[in-house]
DNA sequence: CTTTTCTCCTGTATGC
DNA sequence: TGCATACAGGAGAAAA
């Protein structure tokens, strides 16, 4: 549920508060949270120590502390937050929390890094760096449209040759990334668009549009802190944005929509939530009335 | 190859 | 009050 917005927030965070330490030690409780890192907990917590974190890095929903180890290499500690993780600078004295999963400690004696995650659908993993310090194991994911090497008009034609429904589109990360539920449906509620349309039924310019919205309304929402709709999307400090106050669709079920007052319908698609307005974003493009057959004349 | 479905997890809300 | 069920949903494996 953190999408790119609420990412971003925490690699700031992380940017203010990390990169510049050296950890000392950490450690990596239970199987699941480095469940991708093969070699297990133990070993990531040993490759680790003693690294001096360079930077905070981010791509779509992904998240990474590039490190520079005692012997000059590089490597990066990869991190996603799934749908309920948070990563949190806190005290070392402060109680460890219920679902507290990794803990680094710092050899300044300074605030530590925790990760906490309810649902453990995130995690955390060593990766090697390429050329432009992207971790290797996250090859597959598109850039986002929030960094220079996002490539709209390209995105637009991927998308044009696909035939599925253009919010399956948005949310795929392999296509454009850090689009998730909420600013997917926020996108095509601006862009005026159904999820359900097919990609490949759809105009370049229309495509543009969305993908355009996509970009515009996560800004807009960074600008707000993000988004949250309970404690679990939270910066490193624990607080959470207000772009919630400013969603369209997402969540609005029954409410009147901003531009033509008809209440937001909620649709099952994807075996999720979808939200939208019946009456600016029609499943079908509207035909010209002499060109649509009327039932019974 | 492309596209869709399934699975992982737990706290909260809702219904009987 | 207690118990069962639905829901939140990102990402990758597996299936179609």
């Amino acid at each position: 549920m953190p999408e790119l917005p609420e990412v971003e927030v925490v690699r700031r965070g992380l940017a203010d508060h990390v990169v510049g330490r050296t950890i000392a030690s950490a450690r990596f409780s239970g199987e699941r949270v480095a469940r991708r890192h093969l070699p297990g907990p133990a070993d990531l917590a040993a490759r680790i120590a003693g690294n001096r974190v360079e930077s905070a890095r981010r791509r779509g929903k992904y998240l990474w502390l590039v490190l520079r180890a005692p012997d000059g290499s590089q490597q990066a500690l990869l991190a996603h937050l799934g749908m309920s993780g948070q990563l949190l600078v806190e005290d070392p004295a402060a109680p460890d929390e219920k679902h507290l999963h990794a803990r680094l400690v710092f050899d300044d004696t300074g605030p530590e890094l925790r990760f906490v995650d309810q649902r453990t659908f995130g995690g955390m993993a060593l990766a090697e760096l390429d050329d432009d310090l992207v971790p290797e194991t996250i090859a597959h994911i598109a850039p986002d449209p929030l960094e220079p090497a996002f490539d709209a008009a390209a995105v637009v034609r991927a998308m044009k040759r696909r035939h599925s429904a253009v919010k399956r589109a948005l949310l795929d990360q392999g296509l454009v990334s850090g689009v998730g539920n909420i600013y997917a449906d926020e996108a095509l509620w601006r862009a005026q668009v159904h999820g359900e349309r097919l990609c490949s039924a759809l105009t370049k310019p229309t495509l543009a549009r969305v993908l355009e919205h996509a970009r515009e309304v996560m800004l807009e929402a960074l600008g707000h802190g993000g988004t949250s709709f309970d404690a679990l999307y939270v910066n490193v400090n624990g607080a959470s944005g207000y772009f919630d106050r400013s969603l369209n669709a997402y969540g609005q079920e029954g409410r009147p929509c901003a531009r033509c007052g008809t209440p937001i319908r909620r649709e099952a698609f994807m075996n999720r939530s979808s939200y939208s307005c019946p009456r600016c974003q029609p499943r079908a493009r509207p035909r010209r009335v002499a060109d649509t057959p009327r039932p019974g004349t």
